[in-house]
DNA sequence: TTTGTTTCATATCAATTGCTATGAAATGAG
DNA sequence: CTCATTTCATAGCAATTGATATGAAACAAA
C-alpha cells in the first residue's frame, strides 16, 4: 500500500560499483551516482545510508561478481599452465569494461581509500585473502597432478600469483596496452614451476 | 627592496610532496597543503599556480629524489643478484616515509589521477620507463658478465622488475607486511636467470 | 473515492572546495 | 625617514560537497 519503487536494487548497486570502478571514491560525487544509478537521492540513502555505505556495499558487490568470475575461471579443468593463463586472460577481460581500462576495483581502493579507512581495508583484505587461496587451491592441485616441483612453496607462489593478478589490473590502469601485460604475466608464470 | 620570502621552494615543495604521497590528490585540499607547507595561499599560488601545478611540480621532485635514489641503489657495483636485492630492499625502505607505509607516489598516481590527467599520466609514463631502463642497464651489465643467461629477454625482465618494483609500493600501501613484501621479491627474482 | 503510506523530484542546508582580494607588515632604495 | 614593492595573514568568493527537508505523485487498503 504505497508507492512502488522505480528501480532495482541490485541493478542500481551494479551502476555505483561501476562508477567506482572507473572514477574512484573521492572523485565520485553523490550527484554523479545518482545520474548513473538513475536512483534519486532518497532511494539511494534509503538503500544504502550514505555516500560510503554505498561504496562499501560496492566493494562487496564487487567479490560477488568479478572476484567470483575470476575465482571460476580458475578452477575449470585442465593443465595447470594452461589454467593460469587462461585465468589471466579472464582477468584482463574483466578489468576492461564500458568506462575504459579500469583495472580492479580492490587494488584501486588499496591504494585511494584503504590507508584511511578500516572497512575498506577489511574489504580489502578479504578479497586479497580469497584469491590468493583460489590459487593455492589451484596450485595443491597441480603439484598432486605432477605438474609442479614437489618442493615449490605454495604459500609464497600462490601469493606471489594474487600479487601478480593486481599488477596486471595496476598496468591496465596505468595504460599499458594488453600485449605489455601479458608479457608481463608470461615472465611472472615462468617464477612457478 | 621587498619583503622576504619567509621559506624555501624547494623546501616546501618536498613537504608537499609528502602530503601528496600520503593522501592522494584529491583527498588533499589546499588547506592541507598550506598547513603541512607552512606556506600561505600566496607564496603558493604565486610559486606553483594552482593544485594541479602543485601536484605536477611535486611529480618532478619525486622523480629527481626517491626514484633517483633508487636508480642510484641499482647502479652500485656488485653481483647481480645482490644488487636486486638490495635495490628492493631500499626500495621498501624508500616506501615507508614519517606518514606510514606510503607506497610509491607514482603507482598510486597511475591508479588516482592518471586516468583523468594526460600530464599526470605523461610523467608516470616516463617514470616507468626510467625504472626499466635502469633495469635493463643492471641486466645487460649481468648478462655481459655471465650472471644471466645468455638468451634471456632482457627487455621482458626488466619491465617484469619494474613492475615489481610497483607492486612493492602497492603491497606496502595495502598494509602487508615487510616479511610478505620480501617474500614477494623473492619469488619475482626467481624469474631472473 | 478516500486515506495512509511510500517514493519521486527538487529545493535547500551547512560545510568544504579551489582560488582571489584586501590590508597590514617587512624590506631596501632614495 | 619616506616610499615603492613584495610577502604575509586572513577574509571572502562562487561552486561543489554530502546530506536532508519538502511537497507532489503513485500506489493499496478501506
Amino acid at each position: 500500500m504505497a508507492r512502488p519503487k522505480e528501480f532495482e536494487p541490485e541493478e542500481a548497486l551494479d551502476k555505483a560499483m561501476r562508477q567506482f570502478w572507473a572514477k574512484g571514491y573521492h572523485d565520485t560525487s553523490i550527484r554523479d551516482l545518482v545520474a548513473r544509478t538513475g536512483v534519486n537521492y532518497y532511494g539511494l540513502y534509503g538503500e544504502f545510508d550514505s555516500k560510503r555505505g554505498l561504496f562499501l556495499a560496492a566493494l562487496d558487490r564487487y567479490r560477488d561478481t568479478v572476484t567470483s568470475a575470476f575465482v571460476a575461471e580458475l578452477n575449470k579443468p585442465g593443465p595447470l599452465t594452461r589454467s593460469l593463463s587462461r585465468a589471466f586472460h579472464r582477468l584482463a577481460a574483466l578489468m576492461r569494461t564500458a568506462d575504459g581500462r579500469v583495472g580492479c576495483l580492490m587494488a584501486n581502493t588499496a591504494v585511494e581509500v584503504a590507508p584511511d579507512d578500516a572497512d575498506a581495508a577489511a574489504k580489502v583484505q578479504a578479497h586479497m585473502k580469497q584469491v590468493a587461496d583460489a590459487f593455492r587451491a589451484r596450485l595443491t592441485q597441480g603439484q598432486a597432478a605432477g605438474e609442479l616441483s614437489a618442493d615449490a612453496d605454495l604459500d609464497a607462489l600462490a601469493e606471489f600469483l594474487a600479487t601478480t593478478a593486481y599488477s596486471a589490473g595496476f598496468l591496465l590502469r596505468a595504460g599499458r596496452d594488453d600485449a605489455f601485460v601479458r608479457r608481463h604475466v608470461r615472465t611472472a608464470l615462468s617464477a612457478v614451476r
